[in-house]
DNA sequence: ATTATCTATAGATCTATAGATAATGC
DNA sequence: ATTATCTATAGATCTATAGATAATGC
C-alpha cells in the first residue's frame, strides 16, 4: 500500500529504525484521499490508520483530534494558488496577448490536472468547502492578480476599452476553467476526462482570444476579405 | 419549526385527524436542509425526525432506509432544469440577441436564487455529487440546447462565424453563471451573496454581449465616433 | 384492519484515552 | 527518558427493528 506500511502484524513497541518512514506524512496522504473519497464524516480515525498499516490510536499521537488532522490536511497540502502560475509566466509575454492566454491556461490546467490537486478539489466538494468564503476569496485574489494584466493590456491598446472592466474580462477567461476544474479534474477523474477538461479549457481560450482582443484580429481578417 | 411539528410530549399512537400533516413532504424538506448543511454522513435519521418533531421509528415507516431518504430528495426537489428555463423564454426575443442573453441569465438567476435551489446546490456540493457525471450531463445538455440558438444567429448573421463552435459559445456565456452559482448561491447564502452573484452575471452578460455581438454593435460604435 | 406514531433496544460503529511494550538517543 | 507503536476499552453515537398504542376508515 504505502511505504511506512508493514501490515497489521506488526510487533508492539517503536519500530527499529529502518522500518521507520514519514509517518506523519503518510498519515495526511491517505488522510486526504480518504477524506476526498468519502468526506470528512464518511472517513473514520481507524480507516486513515488502516490505510497506512497503523493502528488508530497512533493517528492520536500525531494529531490532536480529528479535526486537527482534516485542518492539517487543508494547511500543509492546502491549494497551490493560481497567482503563483501566474507570476511563474515569463513576463515578455505579455506583450502577444493571445499567446499569454495560451499558456497561462495551459499551465493552470498543468497544476489542477495533477492528482494531489485533484483530490484536494474532491476533498472540498465532499465537505462543502466549496462555499468556504477562503475559496472566494482565493477566487478573487487570482481574478484579481489576472485583471492587472488586462488593465495594462488595455492602457496598451491591444483591447477595447469599452468591453468591460479588467475584472470583468479576468472572470469571463477564468471562471469558465474553473468550472471544468469543479466538473472534471476531481480525485477520481479518469484520462478522458482529463482530455475532455483540457481540451474544453483550450477551445474557450481561443474563443475568448478572438472575441476579445478582436481589434487586433480585425485587421488580419480585414486583410484576409 | 415544522407545520407537522406538534413537540416531543406527543402521546402514542396515531395522532387525530386534525394534527396530521404531510408528513412525509415535511421529512424531505427536513432531509434536504440537514444534508445541505452538514452532508449526508453528517445527518442522522434521527437529527431529521427530530427536525421535524418525530421520533426517528417514523422515517422507516415511510422510506426503506436513510440511503433511501437521500434518493428520494433527490428525485422528489431533484434539479430543476436549466432548459426549462431556456424554453420558457418568449420566442420572439431571439431576433434581439443581446436582450435574449440579458433575459435568460436574469431568468436562470432567478432560478437559482431560490432556497430550495440553493439548498440542493449546496447538499451536492456536500456530497461529493458536484462531481457526479448525472450533473456533468445535465449541463452538457443545457449547454447544448443554447447552442442551438447560437447556431441560429451566426446564421442569421449576428455573430461572426470565425469566433468558436456555437457549444463553445454557449459554454463562455454559462459557465460563469454556473461558477456563481457554486461560489455563491449556497442555501446558507446571506442577501449580500445573492447580491454579488446578480452582480457579478449581469456584468458578465454585458461583457459576452459586447465581445461577441461586436458585429452588430461594431456598426453602432462607428457611428459614434 | 390499517395507519401513524411511540418507546425500547440490539448490534455495529466511532472517537478518544489508558496503559503496555520495545527501540532510540542521550 | 523519550518516542512510536500496540492492545483494550469506555462511552457516545448511529441505523434499523420489534412491539405497543391509539386514531382512522371501512
Amino acid at each position: 500500500m504505502t511505504e511506512t506500511a508493514a501490515g497489521l502484524g506488526r510487533r508492539r513497541g517503536r519500530p527499529p529504525k529502518a522500518e521507520a518512514g514519514d509517518t506523519k506524512g503518510a498519515l495526511l496522504q491517505a488522510a486526504l484521499t480518504l477524506f476526498a473519497e468519502k468526506g470528512y464524516e464518511g472517513t473514520s480515525v481507524r480507516a486513515i490508520a488502516r490505510e497506512v498499516g497503523l493502528s488508530e490510536s497512533v493517528l492520536y499521537a500525531h494529531f490532536d483530534s480529528k479535526r486537527a488532522i482534516f485542518d492539517a490536511v487543508l494547511a500543509e497540502l492546502g491549494p497551490p494558488s493560481a497567482v503563483a502560475v501566474l507570476e511563474a509566466l515569463d513576463p515578455t509575454l505579455a506583450d502577444d496577448p493571445p499567446a499569454f492566454v495560451r499558456t497561462l491556461v495551459a499551465r493552470i490546467l498543468d497544476e489542477w490536472a495533477a492528482p494531489q490537486s485533484r483530490q484536494l478539489i474532491s476533498l472540498m466538494a465532499q465537505d462543502g468547502l466549496i462555499h468556504d468564503p477562503a475559496l472566494t476569496a482565493e477566487i478573487r485574489v487570482s481574478v484579481g492578480s489576472l485583471a492587472v494584466q488586462f488593465e495594462r493590456w488595455i492602457a496598451a491598446g491591444y483591447l477595447a476599452a469599452d468591453l468591460g472592466s479588467p475584472w470583468d474580462l479576468a472572470y469571463a477567461l477564468m471562471s469558465p476553467i474553473a468550472l471544468a476544474r469543479v466538473l472534471w479534474l476531481h480525485g477520481a477523474a479518469k484520462p478522458e476526462e482529463l482530455a475532455i477538461a483540457r481540451e474544453r479549457v483550450a477551445r474557450h481560450a481561443e474563443l475568448f482570444v478572438k472575441a476579445v482582443f478582436r481589434a487586433a484580429a480585425d485587421t488580419q481578417y480585414a486583410d484576409t476579405q
